[in-house]
RNA sequence: GGCCCGAUGGCGGAGUGGUUACGCAGAGGACUGCAAAUCCUUGCACGCCGGUUCGAUUCCGGCUCGGGCCUCCA
């Protein structure tokens, strides 16, 4: 049995999907414009490692696990200008870069990643579903959804109307009927970015493109929705009024699971503080991206994870040891204690630690799996793919200084290489050496 | 200002109405030519003030501090 702390209820539930066998699961992706930091990297571990869970409960083929790719967006825009390039070379290079990273991570490839500038048809469609239901309305050229008409918003936020008037920082454009009603559709500029609707040449908002998306791919009421917890308002609260009242009030999700936010001291990470760290740098600053994995996973997933270089330093040390206690051992059984862990409601941590537990090999391979560690050979995650040059004649020479008693130079030769990142172990049957 | 979340040892972090995990780092020991790895041992905590209770880190209230959201930021 496994249980989700769903937003929506505020309190655990278990989790019981609508169909066993076709559980449907979207989380928001990147919006392409930047490079992925760590921070957008935590839901893509987070809900990686929930579907590895579901898929061992539920069977390989039972998940459809879709992930956006947002590929039309006024920060793309803007992101094109300021290169002198089509949209399209900002996107196409900044997903690509998004899967290389979160590839690294030991993200697996989602089922399903529609892209909103494939889907316009759909939102279209959805869009004027939302104007014949009343639900919507066009003006300047714009399409915005009244919030008014639809009683059951601010369910998933918990913000009553006059809480949303009240702190609303940005003025209110004319065409609006009611200051909350948001953009569905809004008009393009000549050499902007657009499609022909039936409200002239424009582009969706952000909102709707995850709605028609989620409709068009996974049904009108999925299993599960997530993304971090800065999406709850507006964007997923936008999301489920969209849907519920084009949809006759079919609910958009029946489960609302969100992430925390990775912060550096005390400070929010966000790109206008300049204060991110992005995956690419870590990974080129020669962190693995495993140990990156298991520094996301070291804490709740929805407790925020503080950053640090000593919390890498732990996940790295933590992954010398499971590496080198799980050796080469083909998986075997996984440990219930880590099941257990996971199924309540995602408790890395303490799979974690049943996991550094175990001291039978193949069970900590299999488990490890389920965390989506220990994906290689000890050898690989110790010495890596770069041959090892002279290592071997090295070790070789020093082998025959110890014969000869010679520890001066025996150590100067240990001391040579450790300069170099090899570290050497002297053991019964030999010396064996490995990167540090 | 409104809404929401959090506060555990040097660091990370789980959990619990009563004997308080575990990991990383540190210390001591074994092993080693010396190391490394491994094994053994080990110190260190539940933000503050009240309340409920035989008993609270755990439940309730207040406070302080920190974080998030408040119209397109994971």
């Amino acid at each position: 049995m496994i249980r989700l702390y769903d937003t929506m209820a505020r309190e655990k539930r278990e989790f019981v999907p609508a169909d066993p066998k076709r559980i449907t699961m979207y989380i928001c992706g990147p919006t392409v414009y930047g490079r992925a930091h760590i921070g957008n990297a935590r839901p893509a571990v987070v809900f990686d490692t929930l579907a590895r869970l579901l898929r061992h409960n539920y069977g390989e083929d039972s998940l459809v696990y879709a992930r956006n790719v947002t590929d039309v967006d006024d920060k793309i825009i803007a992101a094109a200008e300021a290169e002198g390039v089509a949209p399209e070379v900002i996107t196409e290079r900044f997903e690509r870069h998004y899967v290389e990273d979160m590839g690294a991570l030991g993200v697996r490839d989602p089922d399903i990643a529609p892209h909103a500038t494939a889907e316009i048809g759909p939102m279209v469609a959805m869009i004027e579903r939302l104007i014949a239901t009343g639900n919507a309305y066009a003006a300047e050229g714009h399409v915005l959804f009244h919030v008014p008409s639809d009683p059951g918003y601010g369910a998933l936020s918990r913000r009553d109307r006059d809480a949303m008037l009240a702190g609303a920082r940005v003025e209110v454009a004319p065409y609006k009927r009611d200051p909350a009603d948001f953009v569905l559709w809004k008009p393009s500029d000549e050499g902007v970015i657009g499609w022909e609707s039936p409200w002239g040449r424009g582009r969706p908002g952000w909102h709707i493109e995850c709605s028609a998306m989620i409709r068009a791919h996974l049904g009108e009421t999925i299993d599960i929705h997530g993304g971090g917890l800065d999406l709850i308002f507006p964007h997923h609260e936008n999301e489920i009024a969209q849907s519920r009242c084009a949809h006759d009030g079919a609910p958009l999700a029946r489960y609302w699971v969100h992430n925390g936010f990775v912060d550096m001291g005390a400070e929010k990470m966000s790109k206008s503080l300049g204060n991110i760290v992005s995956v690419g740098d870590l990974l080129e600053a020669g962190h693995k991206g495993e140990t990156l994995r298991l520094a996301l996973l070291s804490t709740h997933y929805r407790q925020p994870l503080p950053w640090t270089e000593a919390g890498i330093a732990q996940a790295k040390n933590m992954l010398d040891r499971l590496y080198r206690t799980a050796n080469d051992a083909a998986p075997g059984d996984m440990d219930e204690g880590v099941i257990e862990a996971l199924a309540d409601d995602l408790n890395t941590p303490l799979a974690l630690t049943r996991l550094m537990a175990i001291d039978d090999a193949p069970t900590i391979k299999a488990s490890a799996s389920l965390l989506g560690l220990l994906d290689q050979d000890s050898e690989g995650w110790f010495r890596g793919d770069g041959a090892g040059g002279d290592v071997e004649a090295r070790i070789a020479e020093r082998a025959e200084a110890k014969a000869r008693r010679d520890f001066a130079t025996a150590d100067r030769i240990r001391a040579e290489l450790q300069a170099d990142g090899i570290v050497l172990e002297d053991g019964p049957e030999g010396t064996t050496w490995r990167r540090s």
